[in-house]
DNA sequence: CATCTTGTTACGTT
DNA sequence: AAACGTAACAAGAT
């Protein structure tokens, strides 16, 4: 499920602990999320500490405790955080929880394609420290567009997006729309995207972002009417400009929708007629 | 029962 | 060396 905004929602959920310690935890220690835990240390350790801080970049999360402690977590595809009752019970798949005095937060990822660190540092650790600032960050800029597509000229433009190291946060109904609004076909060589391209596709990456952030973010809401978000998931979907049935097929090994109308596949084409302008 | 999946990574090839 | 395509990972939904 989780892509930025829903990464970002679910790290809120979390903050509902914030400046409390933790009294005791529950895990899974030998399920694969924990392959790069030092699960003996996490248990010695966590307890007792306070959860100071947490932070996204993408689609990944950290969250501070006192005494340099760091949790990070990649919630994969089917992970999600929760806020429960301090007598929480967990079940099959819920593999860590951090119980507190009022709630118990807990992790849960039926299909285990997501992974936990966790280190003790007086700075940040170095496996969170060299990630790339989120798609939706001031710190996302058109340069960094512009050479990350030049490192990758012959690989369709889906495929890039689907890229974390060059658009962080971007998943596959996000990179669908944002191909969607900057009227590019999914298959168009990064190599043939122009200057006036690259700032298209730049603009759309960080409107879709940040406009999922503010629905999809804040209450787990869906995006307003008018997303293509809204008919990439039922096979009679439609352009929500044109009407008519989209295209359907896989790209860089994921489903891939978009219009046949707006998303034309020749490098030359007009740019006179407005971009679809994302508001809304 | 067969096929699908909002994600990443290991691995072999170009 | 870097870029690229594909299989693999696991389990639930359709």
């Amino acid at each position: 499920m989780p892509e930025l905004a829903e990464v970002e929602f679910f790290r809120k959920r979390w903050d509902s602990g914030l400046g409390r310690p933790i009294l005791a935890l529950k895990l899974h220690a030998r399920k694969r999320l924990f392959r790069k835990v030092p699960v003996p240390e996490l248990l010695r350790l966590l307890p007792g500490s306070r959860l100071s801080r947490s932070e996204a970049r993408g689609k990944q999360l950290l969250f501070r405790f006192s005494k340099d402690l760091w949790l990070g977590i990649h919630l994969g595809m089917s992970g999600q955080l929760l806020a429960e009752r301090p007598d929480f019970n967990p079940g099959k798949h819920d593999h860590l929880v951090l119980y507190q005095r009022d709630r118990a937060l807990v992790f849960r990822d039926p299909r285990l394609f997501g992974l936990l660190r966790f280190a003790q540092s007086g700075s940040l650790p170095e496996w969170w420290a060299k990630l790339p600032l989120s798609a939706s960050s001031k710190g996302f800029n058109r340069a960094a567009v512009r050479s990350f597509l030049q490192r990758h000229q012959r690989l369709p433009i889906k495929a890039a997006l689907l890229l974390q190291a060059g658009f962080p946060g971007i998943g596959n109904w996000m990179a669908d729309e944002i191909l969607w609004r900057a009227r590019m076909h999914p298959l168009m060589r990064c190599a043939t995207l122009d200057a006036i391209a690259v700032t298209v596709l730049w603009k759309q990456v960080r409107w879709v972002s940040r406009a999922a952030l503010r629905h999809i973010g804040h209450d787990f809401s869906d995006p307003p009417p008018g997303w293509l978000f809204h008919q990439r998931w039922h096979s009679a979907g439609r352009c929500p400009i044109h009407a008519v049935p989209l295209t359907r097929r896989t790209v860089a090994g994921r489903t891939t929708v978009w219009c046949p109308i707006c998303q034309i596949q020749q490098s030359r084409r007009s740019r006179k007629g407005p971009v679809f302008p994302g508001k809304g």
